[in-house]
RNA sequence: GUGGGUAUGGCUCAGUUGGUUAGAGCGCUAGGUUGUGGCCCUGGAGACCGUGGGUUCGAGUCCCACUACUCACCCCA
């Protein structure tokens, strides 16, 4: 137990973290060729901000938050998502002030969810994403797609599926409701338990359940019932994202959890050995700045699990090659040698080289194995004697080939 | 929250119908080469067999409970 990390919790070993820091530098390059800017924001936040931007009554907010009250007796939760505390950002440091849009991304966000976990699904996860507030134009949208395409072909995940959906805005979206109600009312004790329950709180949902969704095929369709609005922006986003040769599909059921999403809503697919996997989502929340008590701002974003990137890479063999560890290993012999040694690896560290030495005093072949396990490119064997004519032997380990060097001239040899 | 699977050195696993000192490969470490890695050979360290109870002369092996991990559902990144 004490030596056992949380459930649903992960350690990020030194001999992984390339990984994430690949995909980190790939997320900080392409967002900033696009001019978002990087937000930090607190892990934890008042529990209201998600009761009112998540919304009260997702699976989110009611079931999988981590709650507590803090010793001032603050009820504080520890962030489900990334979207509801850049919004609170937003609204706090007036940055509606500022130019718009506001474009900013977050990199290696911790999120929390009490859930049981499974495959690719953890208490505490990753999220990477972007935020754009104060664009309207469904331009916008396809560039936010865009980036995420970017972000995921840029670490190898390809073969992707992007499912694009519009859920309409609070007034067609409500019109739609009572006409799927209506449809749904007398049909309603055929359904399953939680369907019934969904009825009241989101009966949208209702049409992606696995067990009803068959017997409800004729249930009238958001798509066909959003406001001249709505339509029109779904119709430009797709023919931007024909203008950017973004394959798409439209797929009704995507609806998304969290209640603040309006119009654009999508999600981007991986097909893995056990099933689809969704590596990124997202969608435009034009109510979610107002109803926090800010202006009236609309927003659209995305966010992209960190964790099930690394686990498509693994499962498709594109994960990159650890780097080596070192550039130059130096191995010393005898005890001048090391007091040498240690002058010298500070000399090449000081010239930007990586290097280091032997620290558990062991013999000249343990210390080559270990430079070979950490692939050094270069060996330097400092002893006794060769250091008194001002000499070091220095090794090219790929090529196998020694030779002598004078002390001074080494830098300069190396990296040459 | 509901349901399935698993639990043996650091890792991956073997362990016959319960029977003496629990094995292998990899990894780690030392040596073979008194100044040199990757291959090969030899040696060494490292396991209260998840925890607690029960059956039995005897349990890694059978039974029960618990815990952890894992997978699926729900939901989602």
């Amino acid at each position: 137990m004490l030596t056992q990390a949380p459930k649903g919790t992960q350690d990020v070993l030194p001999q992984d973290s390339y990984r994430w820091q690949r995909i980190e530098d790939s997320m900080r390059r392409i967002a900033a060729l696009a001019g978002y800017r990087e937000i930090r924001t607190p892990m934890f936040e008042h529990t209201e901000l998600f009761q009112r931007g998540v919304g009260d009554t997702t699976d989110v907010v009611q079931k999988e938050m981590y709650t507590f009250n803090d010793k001032g007796n603050r009820s504080i939760t520890l962030k489900p998502e990334g979207t509801a505390g850049a919004a609170r950002a937003f609204i706090e440091h007036h940055l509606f002030a500022e130019p718009l849009p506001c474009k900013m991304f977050y990199v290696s966000c911790p999120a929390f969810r009490y859930e049981k976990p499974q495959n690719g699904r953890l208490r505490q996860f990753h999220q990477n994403g972007v935020e754009v507030f104060g664009a309207k134009d469904a331009s916008v949208d396809a560039e936010v797609i865009a980036l995420a395409m970017d972000v995921l072909r840029a670490n190898g995940i390809d073969g992707l599926r992007l499912a694009v959906n519009s859920i309409g805005c609070p007034t067609c979206r409500a019109a739609y409701h009572e006409k799927l109600k209506a449809y749904l009312e007398p049909r309603l004790p055929s359904l399953c338990e939680t369907c019934r329950d969904r009825f009241v709180r989101n009966p949208m949902r209702i049409l992606d359940c696995k067990e009803d969704a068959a017997k409800l095929t004729d249930a009238p369709a958001m798509l066909d019932s959003l406001c001249d609005d709505c339509r029109d922006h779904f119709e430009k986003l797709q023919s931007y994202l024909r203008a950017l040769d973004i394959p798409y599909e439209i797929d009704a059921r995507i609806v998304r959890g969290l209640d603040y999403y309006t119009k654009t809503v999508f999600e981007i697919i991986t097909d893995t050995d056990n099933g689809p996997l969704t590596v990124c989502g997202g969608g435009r929340y034009d109510g979610l700045v107002e109803e926090l008590g800010g202006p009236d701002t609309c927003g659209i974003g995305w966010g992209m699990g960190v964790e099930r990137m690394i686990m498509v890479q693994d499962a498709r063999g594109t994960a990159p090659e650890a780097p080596a560890l070192y550039d130059v290993f130096v191995c010393t012999l005898g005890e001048d040698a090391r007091l040498e040694g240690v002058k010298l690896v500070r000399e090449l560290r000081a010239a930007g080289l990586r290097a280091d030495l032997d620290h558990a005093a062991r013999s000249l072949k343990a210390q080559f194995k270990f430079a070979g396990k950490a692939n050094a490119k270069y060996v330097v064997t400092l002893a006794g004697d060769e250091l008194a004519r001002g000499v070091v032997r220095l090794r090219d380990m790929d090529a196998s080939e020694e030779k002598e060097v004078s002390r001074g001239a080494l830098i300069n040899e190396i990296k040459r």
